[in-house]
DNA sequence: CGCAATTGTTAGCCAACCATACAATATGCG
DNA sequence: CGCATATTGTATGGTTGGCTAACAATTGCG
């Protein structure tokens, strides 16, 4: 059970050192747990989803809902579950997803003519509308993802991460 | 649930060609938005979290909660605030993740004496006991998330990580 | 002393996620 | 063909996390 990575400095805590006293400099020890590589992912997604947040205020826009409206665009007609597959989530919480967009006249769902049992999603104009200046603000977003990558690195990065989500 | 595969070739989508086709291969397609790296972290953070969440069925913990339990073993006495701080959530967050903590009997407040704004966090036994449980799995987890990388490639993603959330 | 800042607390809202159960449709097998 | 099974969408309810706003207690500063 030891954290097999990083072990070769184990970081020295006193434990009562700075029990009280508050971060010194402008980053704040977050300790051993440092080295999960899990942690980091996690907090780097949270500094995203925030930043993501901000820029999208206006918009009114989540994450999800702008990879569901972009996904739409890109594949008139898919169907719920195939377009849940695609983003990994499941049923239920597509729908949720989806009938917040259709409030908004984002999209609409027309009953599949091959398969009765689908429903096909397609971009209402509005919709249409919304995503050019959602993938606009993408593009802001993006920058300030990428604010201390290079073009090389961004491009590593990518790749290390498609390999955890596969 | 499903396949997960291997992705490493760019695909090829033909806007119309499966529109209502359903994914081919055993991975979907999701589009030019499979260029966006604020995705891909999403999906990086989405695969880790299912996996940590099955991981810690048993255990009955969330990220956050494993989270603040390190820290406060690492900081014994930490305020809610700083705490707060060091893992990026807001006040009223962090009172909900400790209010549940508690409740269980992990951890205790204590009124600070040096200052009586404070709350002084420690853990009880029972939470120092789920900690050493916790810090096991996560080591299964961790062996998870870097199963495709390797000691190398593991050191550079964690740097480039921390320059996304400072 | 009095005022402002910090800290904790409560309340309410929302998005996402999961599990479950149910209805409608498709499909396959006897 | 008819019926069992699988797929797809839906409704419901619960949990977590995140945010804002307000408020009380405490501290610290001018």
């Amino acid at each position: 059970m030891d954290a097999q990575g990083n072990g070769e400095q184990a970081l020295i805590k006193d434990k009562f050192a700075d029990a009280v006293t508050p971060p010194p400099g402008e980053e704040a020890d977050i300790g051993e747990i440092n080295g999960i590589l899990g942690f980091h992912i996690r907090l780097a997604h949270g500094a995203c989803l925030r930043h993501f947040t901000e820029t999208f205020t206006e918009l009114d826009l989540t994450q999800k809902q702008v990879s569901v409206l972009w996904l739409v665009d890109d594949h008139p007609g898919i169907a719920q579950t195939d377009l849940a597959q695609r983003l990994r989530m499941d049923r239920a919480t597509t729908m949720a997803i989806i009938n917040r967009l259709q409030a908004k006249h984002y999209l609409r769902r027309d009953r599949s003519a091959e398969d009765g049992r689908k429903q096909a999603l397609f971009l209402e104009p509005e919709g249409q509308a919304m995503l050019s200046r959602a993938k606009f603000a993408i593009g802001e977003h993006e920058a300030w993802v990428k604010r201390h990558f290079t073009d090389k690195e961004v491009k590593l990065l990518l790749e290390l991460l498609a390999r955890i989500h596969e």
